[in-house]
DNA sequence: TCAATTGTCAACCATTTGGTTAAATATAAA
DNA sequence: TTTATATTTAACCAAATGGTTGACAATTGA
């Protein structure tokens, strides 16, 4: 059952807002890591940490590979390639906008030239 | 009180993991909006719709412009820039530039650095 | 075989979230 | 002034979230 883009930006969206996820993800930045590897920095217990891993994985984020009694966890930056575009459509937007605003203080300042010209 | 980097982006990718609110800020993309506006295209009720809004504007996604009765709402892209830059890094290294990993690691122990600063 | 390690699962708890309805507030219009 | 409009607030509810502990399963090492 593949999910939605919507679902899919709920799920990558609600995994990225979370310090101790980010955390994680930043972890796997370095490399790939167990679950144990990824809850060492936090204070909570191993069956939190491994709470916050799922969620992860589920949100598409982090791929896992079990090997042994082991979880080997990567990073897997699909998801996060569509909240990325997501994100940067309104950066677009934004930087749009300013770029018409500088277009109007040109018209602006092109108008008042033609005005000085007028008065020449 | 200026939240740190790391609650905005809390605050940032919580409000838009939620479907509602990202229709409310495609909406904004048009030009500016009231909270009517911004809820006419749900089914919920008007105070469902103005605590999205307000979520929007905890987060600092939206600015309000109180006038009369009527609240404009715009768009501010301001943190939504850092989420974009945030997810930039990682999408960076799915994308196999590591360059922009070395440099993601960097930003990240920096990031660390200074939010130890503002803790001592 | 027995014990330690890795990780999940189940049950529980407090808090947050996303919704409701009803009442309150403030402004605009008649 | 009275009424209608725009919005928030309060009280409430069910479900989700993020944590705990304890038990369990699987694997590895002694």
């Amino acid at each position: 059952m593949v999910k939605q883009l919507s679902e899919r930006l709920d799920a990558t969206f609600a995994a990225l807002a979370d310090p101790t996820r980010r955390g994680m993800l930043a972890t796997l930045a370095h490399g790939e890591a167990t679950v144990s590897d990824l809850a060492a920095p936090y204070e909570m217990s191993l069956a939190a940490a491994s709470k916050h891993v799922k969620k992860l994985e589920n949100a598409g984020l982090v791929s896992r590979e079990v090997k042994g009694r082991t979880h080997i966890c990567r990073l897997d930056a699909t998801v996060l390639r569509e909240a990325h575009e997501w994100t940067e459509r309104y950066q677009k937007f934004w930087a749009g906008r300013l770029d018409a605003l500088e277009a109007a203080l040109k018209t602006a300042s092109l108008e008042k030239k033609l005005e000085n010209l007028d008065n020449e």
